[in-house]
DNA sequence: CATTTTGTTTTGAGTAAATCAAAACAATTC
DNA sequence: GAATTGTTTTGATTTACTCAAAACAAAATG
């Protein structure tokens, strides 16, 4: 598979907007630029918090002979790489996103699982400091916010 | 398997003294009290952040018969009862611990993996408020903080 | 431009953690 | 003590993810 069969049809001209931008992200972080990682980061860009396997499906339209480990690898090193970060609540399989580099949070639904972004609660770097941190070198907070959504409100409230 | 093969030889007189309180708490969530909740119960107040696996180890030396199929059923029935919560750090089976009811938070050790309770941050229910909750009942916050505990960094800063 | 090197992807197998379902069984209720 | 209800065992299954070797493509080099 060649970059070349990146893109046809419609996609084209979406592509080549967007194809500079994704390529100097992935080159920049110091990867290799392949069709899969700028077809997994178009994805991603179009739909943050996903799962690997929606992303593969998104990703196999494009390019159908990507397969899921693929998109594992190429998930894989664009996280270590600190282009995309992943996430893990509790109950849901690993969800990626672009937006890294802030210290921002994320709020998710305990009906439908739909998550969003929130930032820091308390001024500046909030939680980042526990109470006692008994000893702890402590590098990062995570904090995830268990609520449901206002369209799950709104459907537990009908008769 | 019977309660009364619960224990023998040298368990028996802390048993016995634990188990009033153990059997009590089960019974008031509505539980029926069985032997290998009552073991998953001591094992877990001896052990707090253990996974279902690691309370299957100890379990199982008290009580032979026990299947790992009924550590999870346990776990479940007593999370859902609010007996017990159940905690899921990114890249870590899930743990479980007796101390429920309070708003208190973990530190993970990115390194070895040891968990330690931390109280809440800042002031009462800190991080409990989002900056913008998007619409969401909020219910619960999680926090987790990650870092290098005090003997990994001594570790780490030999030669 | 051709070649080498390095890194990525495919293919296929394998694992850990957890879940599901039916039958056997035990705790509580009556 | 029998009936009822809930729990545990047994065994299979699923989901999310990881590993390894061979095939392949991108970037570096001459």
């Amino acid at each position: 598979m060649t970059i070349s069969n990146l893109s046809d049809g419609e996609g084209l001209r979406l592509a080549a907007a967007d194809a500079g931008l994704l390529e100097g992200g992935i080159r920049s972080a110091g990867l290799k630029v392949t069709a899969p990682r700028l077809a997994v980061l178009r994805a991603l860009t179009d739909r943050p918090h996903s799962t690997a396997d929606a992303l593969f499906g998104v990703v196999r339209a494009d390019l159908p002979g990507t397969s899921l480990q693929a998109v594992y690898g190429v998930l894989a090193s664009f996280t270590s790489a600190g282009l995309v970060r992943k996430i893990e609540p509790a109950g849901s399989p690993a969800l990626f996103e672009r937006r890294v580099g802030d210290n921002h949070h994320h709020i998710v639904c305990t009906h439908c699982g739909v998550v969003h972004d929130v930032d820091c609660a308390v001024g500046h770097a909030p939680c980042l400091t526990p109470a006692d941190a008994l000893g702890f070198d402590v590098r990062a907070a995570e904090v995830i916010y268990w609520g449901l959504c206002a369209q799950c409100q709104a459907e537990s409230a009908l008769p």
